[in-house]
Order: structure tokens, then C-alpha cells, then sequence
DNA sequence: TATTAATCCGATGTTTATTCGGATTATGGC
DNA sequence: GCCATAATCCGAATAAACATCGGATTAATA
């Protein structure tokens, strides 16, 4: 049982390690300090123009001045336009992953832990929100999906949230999900619905206050009640049957992609 | 209980015409016979390129070219790009709603006509799924939502299923919910997660066979199992408490929408 | 068939992304 | 502290796409 839950707790934690890291030292070391600086400076000017205009809406130029610096030096630090729209997910992923690993150490149970996971991705597209809203408005979900890098680090989402499902699974919190496909595309569904909701109305105006209860009503979708057939203490049966529903395929397709404007 | 029935089924009714009808005559309306059927080319032709380049790397070039007219008339009908995509999620949502009134016919509970509904969406944009990558993808959540025309023609979508979940409230299929808000906040991200899971990876590859027992995973959240506390024959209050989350809100920020590239 | 309005479309202007090449600044060895 | 070298910066030129204009063509009406 202590052995079971060191297993089952390994599982979620190594996926968040894997996750967190992943996206830290993604080619980004330059050889100057300077370096560094700008391309960040630039970088935190994209995310406040994309917010305002939107990713194809929005202009170099723009960018630049904002962040004060030459058009040309954009192109220093990345290809095109939508390359630096690509950087944006990437850049605050590890920062919310590594929030999750250092609140959930004080979650004791599966079911709390799942449930800071969706809360907290609310509460940290609410505390980002101009980040919150290129992501979720425009490249989440889109057609930019299909890029690989960007899709990894979005698809670890989902597999950290099946993790957590299967952690209370092996904990006996809940019993085996038959369709942890299915569960996790209502909860990736429902939390997505409702931060752009409030995203693109403001809508419930404090989101946090309608967060919790969301969750909740979520994570009740996981202990079915059933129809009395227990039969003293017996577990029900942990054999999941097939599921035709998988999270992820494993073949993109080549985009023509020939201008980005 | 006859005359309840009547009025209940006359409310989602009578948004469901409303929103059938408002999408036809939508100033379309050309003195040339020709020219319908050019502003209609043009739109086949957009959804095509759409749906293979995305709204962003489509070239006005490529749709004219695919639609067979010259780049200057497409500027006859639509006053730039953005207006294009504009009018895709109105042109194929009439068809759908007509769709859904014909089939609701033949269905005698609330239930049923709720998870038609649900079952639909999903099979609709797996017939259509050119347009509904544009839609899903592109369009719907994204920054264009805070365009007027394009947001009232997919609220109406949630407006529709808020009023057949009350349906089946004053049929007494289910219990007054609680929270009508939050749970047509779920059954839409999850549907629409799903869709665009299938869109993006075509997973799973047959769709609908996972969208039945997802549709009625969804709808068992609307009869949450009561801890024993029936007396007699007596139901719960149909009194339903105050809820901060409503599905939309009334102001529309204005877009800065300099170029739309 | 003449008149008028609607529609068509080649040529042109305008905006924006992207590239180029040399000037400027930092780094590391001496 | 000074030089050699590499990294970084940026003004100016190029290219690609959007959008407009105005006259030629076609349909509708009497």
C-alpha cells in the first residue's frame, strides 16, 4: 500500500519534473548578458502587443517599439513574427508547472491535488492574463497547434492531468475511470470554456469565486455513485475496458504554411 | 402540467427560429443573380484555403485563384480578409440549427433533445470539417469573438442549450440545476475540447463513436444522485440560488484591429 | 434596342514583413 | 590597459501581400 502510493505519486511527479524542466534551457543561452535581456525585453512587449492586437493583427514595429528597440533587431533573436508568437506558451509554462510542484508538496490527497491543477491553471491565466489570452485565444486551440514545439509543451497538460486522475485511481480515492480520455477532455474542456469566458467577456467577474465549485462539480464526475452492488468491502474490479479515445495522435501534418503576416 | 409543457417547449422553440432565421437574409441580398452565386464561390473557396493555410497564412491571391475570379472582385464582396472569415461561422450555422430543429421532432423527452444537441454539434463538424476547422480553430475562441456579428451568432448556440436544460427542468426530468451557468460552461468546453481534439489529430479516428457515451456522461451530471432525503413524493425546491457566472457579457471592448493580415 | 445600373478586372499605390551589410560594443588573451 | 575577435546592433533597401481605382463589360428594364 506505502509501496502502491510511492509508485503512484512518482508517476505525476516525475511527468511535472520532466515538464517543468523541459522548458527552461530551450536554446536560449546567448553568449552576452545583454542578450538575454533584450530578447526577454522583446518577448514581454510581444505579449503585451498580441494581447491588444492579436497575433496577426499585431506589427513588428510594434513589438519593437515597444520593447525599444530596432525592427531589425527582432530578427536577431527570432526567425519571424510567428516565432516569437511560438516562444509565448513555452515561457510561462514552466513557471505555472513549477507554482503546481511547490503547492501540491501540501496537498495530501489525489483529490486535492487534482483539484489545486485546475484551479491553478484559472487562477494563473487570471494573474497572466495578457499571456493567458494569446494562449488561449490564439494558439491554443489553432492551427499553430500543429507545430510540434508548441504542441509538447501544451500536451504535457493533459498528460500531468491524467496523471492525477490515475494517482487517486491507485490511492483508492475514487474507483478505476472506464474513460480517463473522456474525463480528462471534460476537465481540459470545461477549465479552457471558462477562463475564455472570462477572458473575452470578463465574465463571471470574479472567475475565482466560480473556480472552486467548478472544480468540484468536476472532480465529482470521478466517484459515480453506483447502483448498490457492493458487495461487502470488495473493490470494484481495477480491469479499464478499451477505450476508442486517446488524448493525443502521433502524426502532424505538414502545414503548407507559407506566410505568417 | 400539459400547458407547463407547452410553454417550456416554446422557449428553446422560439430561440431556435430566431436564430435559424436570422442567419439567412443577412444583407446578402445582390441585385444580380450572378453575383450570389460569385459572393458564394468566393466563400466555398475560403473555407478551403482556411481550413489548409489558416485565416492568418491564407493569401487573398489563393482564395481568388481557387474560386476562379480575379483578387479585385473578391474586394466586391467583402471589404478585406477578416470580413471573409466573418462571415463563415454565420454561413454554415443556419444549416445547422435547421438541422437540429427538423431532428428534435421526432424526440419525445427533454433528454433526448439535449443530447441530440450535444451528439449533433459534434457530427456536424465532422461533415462539415473544413469550415469547422476555421470555426473551432480560428475563430471560435479567439479575439474575433469580440466582433458583434460573429459573437451573437455563436451565443446563440449557448443560449439554446441553457433553454433545453430548462426544459427538462419544468418537464421534471432532472432537478432545478443549481447552477445552469456552470454546467452549460462544462457540456460546451468539453464538446467543443472534443472537436477540436478530432480536428487536430483526428483523434479518436471515429469520432462518434466517443461522442454518445461522452454526451451521456454530460447529461448525468444534470441528476446528481440525492443522499436519500426524498419524502415521499415531494420535490426539490424549484427555487434556483443566485449564481456569479453568467454565460456572456454585454460589453464588447473596442479592437484596436489596425491590419488584419 | 437603348438606357442605366450592376458587376468585372488589369494596373497601380500602400503597408508591412524580412534581409543585408557594415558600425558598434563586449569578451578574453596578453 | 590594449588588441583581436566575435557577438550584437541597426539604418537602409527589398519583397510580398493587401487594398484601391477607374474604365470596360455585362445584365436588367422599358
Amino acid at each position: 500500500m506505502s509501496q502502491n502510493t510511492n509508485i503512484a505519486e512518482a508517476r505525476w511527479r516525475h511527468r511535472l519534473a520532466a515538464a517543468t524542466e523541459r522548458f527552461l534551457p530551450a536554446g536560449t543561452e546567448q553568449k552576452q548578458q545583454r542578450s538575454r535581456a533584450r530578447r526577454s525585453e522583446i518577448l514581454k512587449a510581444a505579449v503585451r502587443v498580441f494581447a491588444r492586437d492579436g497575433i496577426a493583427g499585431a506589427r513588428i514595429a510594434d513589438i519593437a517599439a515597444e520593447a525599444g528597440v530596432p525592427v531589425s533587431s527582432v530578427y536577431d533573436y527570432f526567425s519571424d513574427k510567428e516565432s516569437v508568437a511560438h516562444a509565448l506558451p513555452v515561457d510561462h509554462m514552466a513557471q505555472f508547472f513549477a507554482e503546481f510542484a511547490h503547492l501540491a508538496e501540501s496537498r495530501a490527497s489525489a483529490r486535492e491535488r487534482l483539484r489545486l491543477y485546475l484551479w491553478l491553471t484559472v487562477d494563473f491565466a487570471r494573474r497572466h492574463h495578457e499571456w493567458a489570452r494569446t494562449l488561449y485565444l490564439e494558439i491554443w486551440p489553432s492551427v499553430m497547434m500543429e507545430k510540434a514545439d508548441v504542441r509538447r509543451s501544451l500536451d504535457d497538460f493533459s498528460h500531468i492531468m491524467l496523471e492525477l486522475i490515475h494517482d487517486g485511481e491507485r490511492l483508492g480515492e475514487w474507483p478505476v475511470d472506464p474513460a480517463p480520455y473522456q474525463t480528462a477532455t471534460i476537465f481540459t474542456g470545461a477549465i479552457t470554456q471558462s477562463i475564455v469566458t472570462w477572458l473575452l467577456y470578463r465574465n463571471p467577474r470574479d472567475i475565482m469565486k466560480a473556480t472552486g465549485p467548478l472544480a468540484d462539480r468536476l472532480i465529482s464526475l470521478l466517484s459515480p455513485i453506483e447502483p448498490k452492488a457492493e458487495t461487502d468491502g470488495v473493490k470494484t474490479s481495477p480491469r479499464r475496458p478499451r477505450e476508442d479515445f486517446k488524448l493525443v495522435a502521433a502524426k502532424p501534418r505538414a502545414a503548407s504554411g507559407r506566410r505568417i503576416a
